[in-house]
RNA sequence: GGCGCAUUCGUCUAGUGGCCUAGGACACCGCCCUCUCACGGCGGCGGCACGGGUUCGAAUCCCGUAUGCGCCUCCA
């Protein structure tokens, strides 16, 4: 039979990380075995807040790159159908009525068993287990009963979500065989903590896809890095593609135990793949990415200046910070001034009539005039740095006084000057 | 409290009885490169939760303890 999976997401605000990953195991199993993954909407209710989160949904797993198959359904769209099949169970009397409530008679005896994929053998008691409720005393179906159903109805083959399902899995199991259902196989992926071992908030940074995507990481870094929570292809291994991860996923090498999300391991990750892109990739992002953000600057400079950046930042989100000079005037750090004044006096007389004024020419006349002023290097540059940049952190400095072109160079170079002296 | 799951460097992990004086990566520390910051190169620190077994031999198998987490809703 073919493999047929899906993701579960309910409508509640921003795609969590952590459904993410699932998702995203769930896309590589089926995109590995040749089969199909399917996205279903579990709301119990229809409303403007559903409909947003739902955008919302669907643009995270498109940014991920990770497309789903056919068209995605509504838990909501299938409320009656699971009526149908409580009434059925109450009329077979494997249901009963409480208090205007349907509960589901569970067996008192033996064991209910699944063999998962990620842990093996699991067994419950089911004295242990509680008759469920399967619809409210007003009509709606729960989602013990709900999911149970739409799995076997979409013919799902195997179910892998988090294993904080561990526990519902011997109730959905009855579900499935009192209606004739045929089992899904199980798969119970590990949960993904925060670096205090607690689980994933707010607090602990980005929790949301877009979040993340905000923050100017790459969807290549984050299908890569989610990829690594709770799987590892070999020990060697860390930087792969979607189509490598396709090709070598596989659920036996998923992991039981949980994953912390270690942010400085992201950041690593996301700066590999920037300084990967090609110089016109890496500019392209960083022009959408300046766009979605509110940033109207001249995308022609960003391009020509994205090159220089490329390899100092980790985040697209960096990049106002560290190049934001060239599109605003700057507020020079006092501290990075202090006794400067003969230097900027002297790149001010170095630079006024240069030609050319390319990097190489500027780099030699900065240096030449250091020299003169008996300086070395690093201390000749830093007030020049922050004259220009407005800053003690930036990209190459003849590069950018370069692209920044003599005129504001030089007034840059002349108002420093006069604070610091 | 009941039931269930988990436990290898700080973190992600490799490891399925001898190849392990436990390997890789991130982080951290040091050195080199260097106009700052990064990048890159080299080196270092650092771990099998604990206690019993089984075995010639255990990170790997069994039992117990501890700790953490999940579920126990007419939430999803």
């Amino acid at each position: 039979m073919a493999v047929r999976v899906r993701i579960a997401p309910s409508p509640t605000g921003l795609l969590h990380i952590g459904t993410a990953r699932t998702a995203l195991f769930n896309w590589l199993y089926a995109r590995h075995e040749g089969g199909e993954f399917r996205l279903r909407i579990e709301n119990t209710d229809t409303s403007r807040e559903v409909a947003e989160a739902v955008d919302q949904i669907q643009g995270s797993l498109r940014w991920l790159g990770l497309d789903w198959d056919g068209p995605h359904t509504f838990q909501l769209d299938r409320m009656d159908d699971c009526r149908k099949v409580a009434e059925q169970l109450l009329a077979e009397g494997k249901a009963y009525e409480d208090e205007g409530a349907i509960r589901f008679r569970m067996p008192d005896e033996g064991a209910t068993t699944w063999d998962d994929v990620v842990r093996g053998p699991v067994e419950f008691q089911n004295e242990n287990l509680t008759d469920l409720v399967i619809v409210r005393s007003d009509g709606r179906p729960t989602y013990n009963f709900a999911s149970p159903l739409e799995d076997v109805w979409d013919g799902i083959t195997h179910v892998i979500r988090g294993d904080d399902h561990v526990s519902n899995t011997p109730t959905q199991i009855n579900i499935i065989s009192a209606v004739g259902g045929e089992v899904p196989v199980y798969a119970h992926t590990p949960m993904i903590y925060g670096m205090d071992g607690k689980k994933l908030s707010k607090r602990h940074g980005a929790t949301g896809v877009e979040e993340f995507r905000t923050a100017g990481y790459l969807p290549e870094t984050m299908v890569n890095f989610l990829a690594l929570l709770g799987w590892a292809p070999d020990g060697e291994t860390t930087l792969m593609g979607s189509d490598e991860l396709i090709e070598r996923f596989s659920l036996e090498r998923v992991s039981p135990s949980p994953a912390q999300f270690d942010y400085q391991k992201l950041d690593w990750m996301n700066g590999v793949y920037l300084r990967q892109l090609s110089p016109d990739d890496f500019a392209h992002r960083l022009v959408l990415w300046l766009g979605e953000n509110g940033y109207d600057w001249d995308a022609e400079l960003v391009a020509r200046t994205a090159p220089i950046v490329q390899e100092k930042i980790s985040r697209l989100a960096e990049y106002p910070g560290f190049a934001g000079f060239f599109f605003r005037e700057v507020e020079p750090d006092a501290t990075g001034l202090d006794g400067g004044a003969p230097m900027l006096e002297a790149a001010e007389e170095a630079l006024g009539s240069l030609e050319p004024f390319d990097a190489e020419a500027i780099e030699a006349a900065l240096r030449g005039a250091a020299e003169r002023l008996e300086l070395k290097p690093r201390q000749a540059f830093q007030p020049v740095r922050v004259a220009i940049t407005g800053s003690k952190v930036s990209p190459g400095l003849f590069e950018s006084i370069e692209l920044l072109g003599r005129e504001t160079t030089l007034s840059r170079l002349r108002a420093a000057c006069a604070s610091a002296s």
